[in-house]
DNA sequence: ATTAAATCCAGGTGGAATACTCGGAAATAA
DNA sequence: TTATTTCCGAGTATTCCACCTGGATTTAAT
């Protein structure tokens, strides 16, 4: 059971907005760089997150992005769901789901996935980019 | 961010296992027909599942697979471990990966990948087949 | 002894998802 | 005007998922 890169690598590239919070923007290339990751596959993240609302663009020459709000401001959570979706373990908890899981009534496993849903959301929802910096 | 349908299907098939627990064995076929699942399919998750030792299986005619412990003895984790593999977010947290993560010692979502995977596991260790049946 | 029911086992397969790449168009600072 | 950057839509190679196939072996029932 594993993050996909869209995660990880956008927490990381968060991260590095973070630390640069308040000296103007930063460009995918240097983030790509610093970090070792594809830039081109980074641009798609990123648009990912300016959708989100959680950077700001600035186009053209000596461009880039920013943190939309201060990094106490965002949390993890914000950056995996928009990456990665909401975090369901198995479908059958909200009622969009249409697999086998028609008699979820009865189903003694719905609650199991909850639990371990709300556990995982508990962590990533009260740790924000200023928190990973800080400790 | 979802969990395959190995863990999602073996969970299902050992509290089924577990709901017969005393009653002799049980056939793949007869947990496929009751979950709806493909029995083939069946057949693999329950190759992994004895490897590990949480089923024991009679083979022949009237054969099938019946729990290895008691219901209470068994953990989800158990079960979910054994067809998922590990819990780990990202694999930068024991020294096996060998990924962009050369500077794990400075890594700052080290420690969150951790914290995640630990409240999943707090979860799924401390649940066993009993309590899913029992509540 | 024969048959039917079951596990066992090794591999194959189609489709979807992942992790990217590519080629430009538009905006902006120098 | 040029270099740098974001923006955007599409394409692509590889991997993984969720199965299936075709047997071989074991055992209970007849």
């Amino acid at each position: 059971m594993r993050l996909s890169t869209k995660g990880r690598y956008g927490v990381l590239a968060m991260v590095e907005l973070a630390l640069q919070y308040g000296d103007g923007p930063v460009s995918i290339k240097e983030i790509a760089e610093k970090q070792n990751f594809s830039d081109s596959y980074m641009e798609q993240l990123f648009s990912t997150l300016k959708n989100a609302g959680l950077v700001k663009s600035l186009r053209g020459a000596r461009g880039g992005y920013i943190l939309a709000r201060d990094p106490e401001e965002i949390t993890v959570g914000e950056i995996i769901r928009a990456l990665e979706g909401p975090i369901e373990l198995a479908e059958c908890i909200d009622g969009g789901g249409n697999m086998t899981c028609v008699k979820s009534p009865e189903c003694v496993t719905r609650g199991l996935w909850k639990d371990i849903s709300d556990s995982i959301s508990n962590v990533i929802d009260n740790r924000s980019l200023q928190d990973l910096l800080g400790k």
